[in-house]
DNA sequence: GGCGCACTAGTGCCCGGGCACTAGGCAGGT
DNA sequence: ACCTGCCTAGTGCCCGGGCACTAGTGCGCC
């Protein structure tokens, strides 16, 4: 629903293939509720036709010449913010993906995708959203799952819940990369109080220094 | 390409609300490559027909009376793990999709969707790979790339390109919390070259001790 | 040849970190 | 009333880290 009742949404195709400029074209306009107002083949006319159309979308090839899809895409982002630029692509590296999202591209398809998978990218990134091609969508949350801590740090993780309150806060602040006399300071105590604690914290981690405490936090800080 | 040659998926359809459930089942069935083998009400009744169906995908709702849609996936993925779980929600909460993938699920839509971007992402999943809501890998994408590192940091960054070989060498070390000791071992060097090459990184880097090189590593290592 | 730079090795000095140990106050449970 | 656990404060001791300074070697460049 959320697409659907805006008005047509304008795009622009660059790829350097001129049939496939053609085909690609004519699958997008078989939608009436998207419609294609020019073509490019390559970056450097794909940078043209946005200034002559300010289309919502631009359908954009990544290996052209003269000007590469990336750099395109850099350039428009910049010049036109509300030109949103969907990545059409035959290669599934993640490379590409990574370098095409990072230059501000809304989305990433493979040229194997259903038409309609096409059209209906172009309607999300046209609404403001993203969308990636499935495989790449698949990698991204393998890569964001975190890995399994390893024994060691099952057992540090667990070791954490039995520090006492104050070791805890301890360990924290140890692991943002304070002095003892800093630590002191924010918790408005003694530093050889502070000693205290951060010596029954390593003890408790089984830790042979704070270097390890700085270390293991940020291991595990997706864990916590 | 990578659809549409397989075999009918087979699908069951989860959900609490009996209307809803209809109205997907006959909104999948439309579609002459997919098949409603089986319905249930709540995550329970989704494990029986799990066991009884064996389906490509299961389209899963989260909140269920008796077992919701999270726990079932995380059952279903350890039992079955050639059926595929595509999360259906109302609600496009961050926990919700972070805890759904956590759980196995292999794709997350929100009932707003088009229905054919609903069919579509069941023939994603049952390809074995991803699908979200465009809202969800909007931020998903956001979340990944990383922040520009700040002022001070972008002074970092320089300042290590203008290290040494061994410097940096030495820098990589200590950020793994290796001692000086550990350090002139792995380099077969003194100690107290290790000490020359430790001091002079830091005074390059403007760092005032190996803690903050440790922290700085930390941050700048997706920026490296 | 001479200069600069990186890498090496060593000494001396100070400071902060970590450990062992003592000790008082305060809460909660038996 | 007693004990236990936590937080607090302090002392003494040792070690590793960081800095200043000296100095030899090898490499490349003018």
């Amino acid at each position: 629903m959320t697409e659907g009742f805006g008005r047509t949404v304008r795009v622009v195709v660059c790829d350097d293939e001129q049939l496939l400029r053609e085909a690609l074209s004519r699958l997008v306009d078989v939608a009436p509720d998207l419609t294609v107002v020019g073509l490019a083949g390559n970056g450097a006319e794909a940078l043209e036709a946005v200034a002559r159309h300010s289309p919502d979308v631009v359908l954009m090839d990544i290996r052209m010449p003269v000007l590469d899809g990336i750099e395109a895409t850099r350039r428009i982002v910049r010049g036109h913010p509300r030109t949103r630029i969907l990545i059409l692509t035959t290669y599934d590296l993640d490379s590409y993906v990574y370098a095409a999202l990072q230059a501000g591209a809304s989305g990433f398809l493979l040229k194997d995708a259903p038409s309609e998978r096409l059209r209906d990218g172009i309607r999300i990134v046209a609404a403001g959203n993203s969308v990636l091609a499935p495989e790449a969508t698949a990698r991204m949350i393998e890569a964001l799952r975190p890995d399994l801590p390893d024994e060691a740090d099952r057992v540090l993780l667990t070791a954490i819940t039995n520090l006492t309150g104050r070791e805890r806060e301890v360990f924290d602040l140890v692991a943002t990369g304070l002095s003892n006399q800093q630590i002191a300071e924010r918790l408005t105590i003694s530093r050889y109080t502070v000693k205290v604690h951060v010596s029954s914290m390593l003890a408790k981690l089984g830790l042979p220094d704070r270097i390890q405490a700085v270390l293991a936090l940020s291991r595990l800080r997706p864990h916590l």
